[in-house]
RNA sequence: CGGGGAGUGGCUCAAUGGUAGAGCGCUCGCUUGGGGUGCGAGAGGUUCCGGGUUCAAUUCCCGGCUCCCCGACCA
């Protein structure tokens, strides 16, 4: 392609909203450009690389032996409501209503679509297993879109769901997606980690999170060096075991007024007592049932553990009504010391069931928490003597001192980008929806199934963020828009452009592609704009050097002048150099 | 959803109660030709929309829309 016809608008300065590094360089490169909040256009250069993404991953699906399909976006009500997923899913899922009234939401995932279409084809054992995939458009109407297509409303995606007949056949095919993904990762040429994650709204057994490691990532990860992994969000801590509580320890439980401090960082300085000592008190509704979860006063917790450890299907920080009907006093003020007995007297209140608490809150002696009572706290607060949960969990977000849950070992914490997510769904959507099958002695059984997403766009995006420098892109090779960018620089006569033209043609008939900036540009521009752009291979024909019958070749990555190449080994260099464009063909 | 900020030429931003300007980009000419060259001449704006105050509003006030930032784990 000669940049002179290209539509390529590059930028000297970022727009000032783009705020992630990818996205100011996605901007700036001419990839894309932005219509709204969370929605973008991509260029013709920026759909080079989303088409190269989608290739690879499109072979690595066939290759494990998926089939594609096309799925509409706009989805009936109807068969959201068949899952309970129409009210679960929030204002996430964005609704629309045609010229009839009836509902629809724009596929922001297709579970239910695929579900349907395999129920009403699939009778027999004989059928499955079945791994169907599409790529296609999706909408998810994100809170607070950023980070350019990274966290876009509106983006590209792989979505595959499979079926199988048994179980043990849905963990085979789990494996086997798991491989292609780790494929496609490999391929795109990004440093990534594999890590457990938590399953969210698209629910099921167990899941797989595929992240691009950088520092600016969205999501937090644990891992250790016994090779656990897992998004925060998800990961275990090693449970805290503490000695029988030493009774003769105990000081005497004593109320003191805090006027007007609550939060623990506040009273912890005004009392000089360490946070560690605190008890906070966490007020949820858990599927209508008030609950209440005590965490060490340093630590956060995780209300995905929360939820896990009540089995409930929607958990909710309770209001400030459902937390001064249960305290009686300012939000701040409560604690777990005779709160049940006093919250149970009350006329007409539900009972409070449950109080959960970490494991690390069994080792607090002579703590500190709320009275109950707007301004006062009470301290030398002993469990057993003062207050008894109902049970202990994990509740908490792992953090900078928890242990591995495998091995004790101390947890590290790095930050990534997810781009794929497998799940192992069971029978969630095809028990809610009746995806049955006859067995060998016909008898009706529910399909298992597994999920398999990769963000196409959000790769390109991950990539960039993982690959830069101060002037521009660093593509990898295999999902480069072009592996090589070729600048002429040419003076009044025609033999530099003609060099040029012939070098050209040479890469492509070594199966690679150029970007050929031909423009009546000063040199500096195009070197600059090659950077920005940031194709691998980089070829300079000037004057200076055709005179000795060469042309520089240069990678994008290397700071030097690169090398000379003899315009008579130019073939075989260029044959050598397609070899290490991995391009896998299936 | 709460709080804050911003909408002026393609981009980054000025300015003003009397209908607008710079740099970059764009067009043309000359110049230059290895890291965004220099000079000159141009094109390009209903100052987000609606209302109010005023002789006069892009500017002040109100409402809306859009975009951005921060928070939403405080117990």
């Amino acid at each position: 392609m000669k940049l002179s016809q290209y539509f390529v608008p590059t930028l000297r300065e970022a727009p000032q909203d783009a705020d992630a590094v990818s996205a100011k360089l996605m901007l700036r490169a001419g990839l894309i450009r932005k219509l709204g909040s969370g929605t973008y256009e991509w260029l013709p250069l920026g759909f080079r690389v989303l088409k190269k993404v989608e290739q690879i991953v499109r072979e690595e699906m066939n290759r494990v032996g998926g089939q594609e399909v096309w799925l509409p976006v706009i989805q009936p009500k109807e068969l959201w409501c068949e899952t309970g997923r129409w009210g679960v899913y929030g204002k996430e899922l964005l609704r629309i209503t045609d010229r009839k009234d009836a509902e629809y939401c724009f596929a922001p995932t297709a579970e239910e679509v695929i579900t349907n279409m395999v129920r009403r084809d699939v009778r027999s054992y004989r059928q499955l297993p079945l791994l169907l995939y599409q790529f296609g458009l999706k909408f998810r109407d994100e809170i607070r879109p950023r980070f350019g297509v990274m966290r876009a409303r509106e983006f590209y995606m792989k979505d595959a769901y499979s079926f199988h007949a048994t179980e043990a056949d849905a963990n085979l095919w789990y494996k086997k997606l798991y491989g292609a993904y780790d494929n496609i990762c490999r391929r795109c040429g990004f440093k990534y980690a594999v890590v457990e994650a938590e399953a969210g709204p698209i629910g099921g057994n167990f899941s797989h999170e595929f992240m691009v490691l950088a520092e600016t990532g969205e999501n937090e990860i644990a891992s250790c060096v016994c090779g656990y992994s897992a998004n925060v969000e998800k990961a275990e801590v090693a449970k805290d075991e503490f000695p029988p509580a030493d009774q003769s320890q105990f000081e005497p439980l004593k109320e003191i007024p805090t006027p007007g401090i609550y939060t623990v960082e506040d009273v912890a300085k005004s009392l000089n007592l360490p946070e560690n000592r605190f008890i906070k008190t966490l007020f949820y509704t858990a599927d209508g049932e008030p609950v209440l979860a005590l965490m060490r006063g340093d630590h956060q917790l995780n209300e995905n553990k929360l939820r896990r450890a009540l089995g409930c299907a929607n958990l909710e920080k309770a209001s400030e009504e459902v937390y001064t009907a249960i305290a009686s006093c300012n939000v701040g003020f409560a604690g777990p010391v005779g709160l049940r007995e006093k919250f149970q007297s009350k006329p007409g209140a539900k009972p409070l069931k449950t109080v959960v608490a970490d494991h690390a809150v069994a080792g607090i002696i002579n703590g500190v928490t709320g009275a109950n009572k707007t301004d006062a706290h009470l301290i030398n607060v002993n469990i057993g003597r003062d207050y008894a949960p109902n049970a202990f969990a994990d509740l908490r977000a792992a953090a900078k001192g928890d242990n591995c849950p495998v091995c004790k070992k101390p947890l590290e914490f790095s930050r990534g980008i997810e781009v794929g997510h497998t799940f192992k769904l069971g029978t969630k959507y095809s028990a809610a929806m009746k995806a049955e099958f006859l067995d060998e002695e016909q008898k009706a059984q529910t399909m298992i199934m597994g999920c398999y997403g990769i963000g196409v766009s959000r790769i390109v995006a991950a990539v960039i963020e993982q690959n830069n420098d101060a002037n521009g892109i660093l593509w990898p090779a295999p999902i480069a828009p072009f592996e090589f960018s070729l600048i002429s620089i040419e003076g009044e006569d025609s033999t530099v452009h003609d060099a040029a033209s012939k070098i050209y043609r040479q890469i492509q008939a070594a199966g690679m592609e150029a970007l050929w900036d031909d423009r009546n540009e000063r040199p500096g521009v195009k070197f600059k704009d090659a950077d920005l752009m940031g194709m691998p291979y980089r070829v300079v024909v000037s004057a200076k050097t055709l005179a000795d019958g060469e042309c520089e070749f240069k990678l994008r990555a290397d700071k030097g002048r690169g090398e000379r190449w003899k315009l008579a080994e130019i073939q075989e260099k260029l044959a050598r150099k397609s070899q290490l464009v991995a391009r896998t063909e299936t």
